[in-house]
DNA sequence: CGTGGGTTTGATGCTCCTCAATTGCTGTGG
DNA sequence: CCACAGCAATTGAGGAGCATCAAACCCACG
């Protein structure tokens, strides 16, 4: 208990602290037999449906198969939020509290496989590689989410376009000369990055105007990656 | 293997959907000797110092003894984001990659305690209890982003503010009817919550002609929890 | 008592939202 | 094959909210 219990008195709230506090077991009983490999449910989506509600009970952790989904928030009067788009061989509902405080739903038709929170708890306590990559996978989403905290707050209208087309670009696993077409709308797209349709349509236009980009209908082709990262105020990588 | 591996194919980078494929072993090599517990170097900093900066390789992972500080990114022009505000208790830099993607300093004069990340990972590896309580730790710090991007993504300024005064009650462990003396500027809020100074100011102003809040200087006394909650749009508990 | 930092208030403008109309696409039935 | 309906995407006009710039204020400190 030389770590901390000191600086976490009387605190409301589990604290994070507390995970170096000896007051509880580091290790866990030993096991008389090992948790079995978790086994997946296939889960198949079409278009729009809700796969898992908002503040739902987390008992599943789905991994995506195939498709597009989006993780949602609603507010009480209907503004909207998606936290992120999933594609093939992402992972939702993993890094979790007793619920999920974002909801999914199919961006086109999907098949997911489920699986039991607490059997991959189990399975992560007893398989420390397996426990490790969990926690890289939990470290990854953690930072998207922290990206997106500085394209939402202090980002232009421009700036988060420019961002998401080249990041779209990037997880599609395009080259550059070939044309993008985004699964998503323009409503999941504006409700992502924080603006309303016509302002996503407005700086498609904007970017079109400067040559940055060609658009015909949903397809979109990035002409000048250099200049769009110029736009999206990244560092070149 | 009969889970994903075919779903992830030619990624340019590690896909989630990784940790549950049968091709990298789940469990690590059997351990000779258990890792030492990780000690702890004490790390005071002075208000306003950088205790890491920003883009650092993440060799370190820190929790805060005493004080608040702050996790900040800044763009190349200026612009600022402030992630979260920490305090005693809480723990910076466990779910990340090879680099901390924003930086921290000190709001007030604090004290860390520093630990070298891998030694960590190791511990979590062989005791069980201890990576699922970082695992819990990262889950919360997850639900605290997204809830984040909720308010950057969609609320406005008074919702932002309410909503943080709300937070910062609770965080600080105040009663109803006692002033509330935040440890950071209005710059720090602004940066926050994705506003200016002048607006965070206005907004308060606000709140103080509608009766819901007092404010004196920089303390601040919340007179009406309810209808601040009204203010924040968040769910009653 | 003056200096300097953060804070508050005011005036003005720009960005993005809102509301509304138009266009374009897709699928369906005549 | 074309006409039409239904929906998403686009474009336009106007306005609200927040940012910007600038000045005044407040308080801690030497």
């Amino acid at each position: 208990m030389h770590i901390l219990a000191q600086s976490i008195e009387r605190d409301p709230m589990p604290r994070m602290g507390m995970v170096l506090d000896r007051s509880m077991p580091w290790s866990l009983p030993p096991m008389t037999r090992l948790p079995p490999v978790p086994r997946p449910v296939a889960v198949p989506a079409a278009k729009d449906a809700t796969i898992v509600e908002q503040d739902d009970e987390a008992k599943y952790c789905f991994l995506i198969v195939t498709g597009c989904v989006r993780t949602v928030r609603t507010m009480t009067d209907g503004r909207r939020q998606i936290g992120e788009f999933l594609f093939a061989g992402d992972v939702y509902g993993w890094d979790v509290l007793e619920t999920h405080d974002y909801g999914i739903e199919a961006v086109t038709p999907s098949l997911l496989h489920r699986f039991p929170r607490d059997e991959l708890q189990e399975f992560a306590d007893t398989h420390g590689n397996f426990g490790r990559r969990m926690r890289e996978l939990s470290a990854r989403q953690g930072r998207a989410s922290r990206d997106h905290m500085i394209l939402l707050g202090r980002k232009t209208a421009t700036e988060r376009l420019a961002s998401f087309l080249l990041a779209l670009a990037v997880r599609l696993k395009l080259e550059d000369g070939t044309w993008i077409v985004p699964p998503m709308s323009r409503s999941d797209i504006a409700d992502y990055l924080g603006l309303t349709i016509e302002t996503v349509c407005r700086q498609l236009k904007h970017l079109r105007e400067d040559g940055t980009i060609s658009s015909n209908g949903t397809k979109i082709l990035i002409h000048d990656r250099r200049s769009l990262m110029g736009c999206a105020r990244m560092a070149l990588h």
